[in-house]
DNA sequence: GACCTGCTGCGGACTG
């Protein structure tokens, strides 16, 4: 199809105000879903790059078909941020009112009067969150099939930011739970970024059903790449504590190069916590402050105010005057910020994917190319070097992941997790809706063929049932309906039941009555202490307990807030990538000398350890399974062990094993069995294991479905079971086991003499 | 040794 023949498609009225707009033509992206867009009744993930016209690629067509028929039909657009929903707004409200079409926003911060307005008469554009989604069918059960009676498309903005999460399991549960009560499908449009297997999005969007994909990616654009190593001279063992005048010496290093080639420019930190957002935004800030030049850095992250966010947004789009930004992925998604100019990772990027989606925000005018600047940080070598240090981990796992992104790879989204929470979640809101629900109607609903937890068995419902029973989360009446118990109903009837995910208990943070924003209860805060916070120096007034509020005032000096979390996950790829560079003697082409020094020294202790053809690294008690798998396999590989009483876990090279008081052939033995074993079942696979509550409502679930959901998300037992398959032939070969060398029990290397 | 997201209904006081 033709752009003419596309935009020919759309309503007059549309064509007109495109007209008056100045578009010169419609995208590829636009051209190839229009058609698809106006059968109306097709499923479709539409992918292409941020800023790339995907969301008009989805309204004018759509909005098309509502202006062709009679009765004006419902267009519901769900976005996982309100910041993105306000956006949207802004965008579509100036078409929409020469098209005489109510758009109404809808989350949390929307007036009631708005919402009651859009319930009088449900029709047009809803933009709305999954939280608010929920709260309309959880509160408005009798009402959800007037409001959702003239429904014609759904559009999900940002797919790709609902897979593999409990937010996408509830995001996909409340698109059924609607069409399920309008007794009909509606098509489902899906925006995303281009995904590694389009499929996944495909089956995500609608699980069995054929979805029409439209990859409209733009090609790859140029790309330039440099990282830079630095040394960070470590204090010898032995000096006082005080005397750390040489921490942070690399981080201020660091600071000074991006001192001199951001200013001038717009471009984006990503410096991997919110800690190091602080502390880089405020080495910058004074950098600033020193050369008395306007400050051109700000921070962003989750635990700003958003006002202090809004403020470096803005700083971000205004024309004329340079701004960076320093910030976490908060800034990965589709927020219109504007085009910049480089990208900065200090550190190893979490993911190949999420270096290729912070990229996007760079090189987007055409013949500009995308400019990627690297930093790593590594440890002067020294006796006490762990082996960590001595491989140069860090600086190899960033060439990999660069090294990857070049060749187009990257890491498909993880879309095999129960999230057995949310269907906790999506039972009780179903109990609310319906004002009571038979165990077969519930389980129908939510477990039957087209269902979002259509994995599930009518024993395992059942077993869930007599546990929520039991916590006092429902109960049955006389006529063997579910109906809310009095712990279920405190929580339905609390507005923190919307959301599908956990969140901590929070302090704000206020400085002379205008708030900076949040931190976590766990960082222990005292009167007197000295912080940094948006990227400014505080001394610590007050700590309120009972209204949770911690006063802060101006004041010089101070360390950046610790903020809680746990680790991501390294994907098999990346890891295979590592050892491919170690086992090489190649140059990297994008590293600079010094981060080319860290790579050498990595592949000599390599070589030295010989971690080519070894497996297992012993030392004295303990030692280390080097699998170059990923952490799902690595944790697998763990359990298996665990399971025949070895004590060992998944570590960052492999999987950290402790002896005991066995030999380590033994240790061998047992591997090789496991080698030759039918795979347990999970529940005896994680019999013993403790800590799997991760999401909201794990611990309301029985045992079994709290294991069987744990595993689904978190153990690759497929590459755990060819990994011990192929180690246990070596063994059987008789390759010798590691140790003419030897490292001590806080992994550093020992001298080889 | 991570990061991010979101949130109702009601009662009472006030204004025009």
């Amino acid at each position: 199809m033709s752009a003419t023949d596309a935009f020919n498609q759309l309503d007059p009225r549309i064509q007109r105000f495109l007209w008056s707009e100045r578009w010169e033509s419609l995208r590829d992206v636009q051209i190839q879903s229009i058609p698809l867009v106006l059968e109306g009744h097709r499923d479709i993930v539409i992918a292409a790059a941020t800023a790339s016209g995907k969301t008009e690629a989805a309204f004018l067509p759509a909005l098309t078909r509502l202006l062709s028929s009679d009765r004006l039909g419902l267009i519901v657009y769900i976005s996982p941020l309100k910041a993105l929903i306000n956006d949207q707004f802004g965008r579509l409200d100036r078409l929409c009112v020469e098209l005489d079409i109510p758009v109404c926003p809808w989350h949390g911060d929307i007036s009631a009067a708005a919402k009651r307005r859009f319930l009088a008469s449900p029709n047009g554009v809803l933009l709305i969150t999954p939280e608010s989604l929920e709260a309309t069918l959880c509160n408005r059960g009798t009402s959800v099939a007037r409001i959702f009676e003239r429904l014609d498309t759904f559009v999900i903005d940002e797919l790709h930011a609902f897979i593999g999460s409990e937010r996408g399991k509830q995001m996909q549960s409340l698109l059924h739970r609607i069409e399920t009560i309008i007794e009909r499908t509606v098509p489902r449009i899906g925006l995303s970024a281009t995904l590694g297997d389009m499929q996944l999005a495909a089956d995500f969007l609608r699980s069995g059903g054929e979805v029409a994909i439209v990859d409209a990616d733009s090609g790859e654009s140029r790309l330039l790449v440099k990282v830079k190593g630095y040394e960070e001279a470590k204090p010898e063992p032995g000096t006082s504590p005080a005397d750390t005048e040489g921490e942070g010496m690399a981080a201020l290093a660091i600071a000074q190069h991006l001192f001199r080639v951001l200013r001038g420019s717009n471009n984006l930190v990503f410096p991997n916590s919110r800690r190091e957002v602080e502390r880089y935004t405020l080495h910058l800030n004074q950098l600033c402050e020193g050369e008395r030049v306007p400050n051109e850095f700000w921070p962003h992250h989750g635990n700003l105010s958003t006002a202090i966010r809004t403020d470096t947004e803005a700083a971000l789009k205004q024309k004329g005057r340079p701004a960076t930004a320093v910030c976490t992925n908060t800034l990965e998604l589709g927020i219109d910020i504007g085009a910049v100019k480089s990208v900065v990772q200090i550190g190893p990027p979490p993911s190949v994917a999420s270096l290729r989606q912070r990229l996007g925000r760079s090189g987007r005018r055409p013949g500009e190319p995308a400019i990627l600047r690297g930093y790593v940080i590594e440890d002067a070598l020294s006796k006490t070097a762990t082996l960590a240090t001595q491989l140069r981990l860090d600086t190899v796992r960033t060439a990999a992941t660069i090294s990857l992104l070049l060749e187009g790879w990257f890491e498909p989204p993880v879309a095999h997790g129960a999230h057995l929470s949310t269907l906790v979640q999506q039972l009780l809101s179903a109990i609310a809706q319906y004002g009571g629900l038979s165990a077969p109607k519930a389980y129908g609903l939510l477990c039957g063929a087209t269902g979002p937890f259509s994995g599930l068995t009518k024993t395992e419902f059942l077993e869930l049932l007599q546990q929520l029973h039991a916590e006092d989360l429902i109960m049955m009446d006389t006529s063997r309906l579910l109906l809310l118990g009095v712990k279920g109903e405190q929580f339905v009837n609390h507005y923190s039941f919307y959301a599908a995910f956990a969140s901590d208990d929070e302090f704000r943070v206020v400085a002379g009555g205008s708030l900076l924003g949040t931190l976590p209860v766990s960082q222990m805060l005292r009167a007197g202490q000295r912080i940094v916070f948006a990227g400014r120096t505080w001394l610590v007034d007050d700590v309120d307990d009972a209204e949770k509020v911690i006063h802060v005032s101006a004041a010089k000096g101070g360390a950046p807030p610790l903020f809680s979390g746990s680790g991501g996950r390294v994907h098999p790829q990346v890891r295979q990538r590592m050892r491919e560079i170690y086992a090489s003697e190649a140059a990297l082409p994008y590293l600079d000398e010094v981060a080319q020094r860290f790579v050498d020294q990595g592949r000599a202790c390599f070589r030295t350890l010989d971690l080519g053809t070894q497996w297992l690294l012993e030392s004295g008690k303990d030692g280390t399974l080097v699998t170059w798998l990923g952490d799902s396999a690595n944790e697998a590989i763990g359990c298996l062990l665990v399971s025949r009483g070895v004590d060992a876990s998944a570590g960052q090279l492999g999987v950290d094993v402790s002896r005991g008081e066995r030999s380590w052939d033994e240790i061998r033995a047992c591997i090789n069995d496991l080698a030759r074993s039918e795979v347990p079942p999970v529940e005896a696979l994680l019999a013993d294991a403790k800590n799997l509550l991760r999401e909201k409502w794990d611990w309301a679930l029985p045992r079994s479905l709290l294991q069987k959901s744990y595993a689904s998300l978190n153990l690759d037992l497929d590459d755990a079971m060819s990994w011990l398959r192929r180690v246990s032939t070596r063994a059987i070969e008789g390759k010798p086991p590691m140790s003419s060398l030897g490292f001590d029990e806080a992994g550093r290397v020992l001298p080889s003499n």
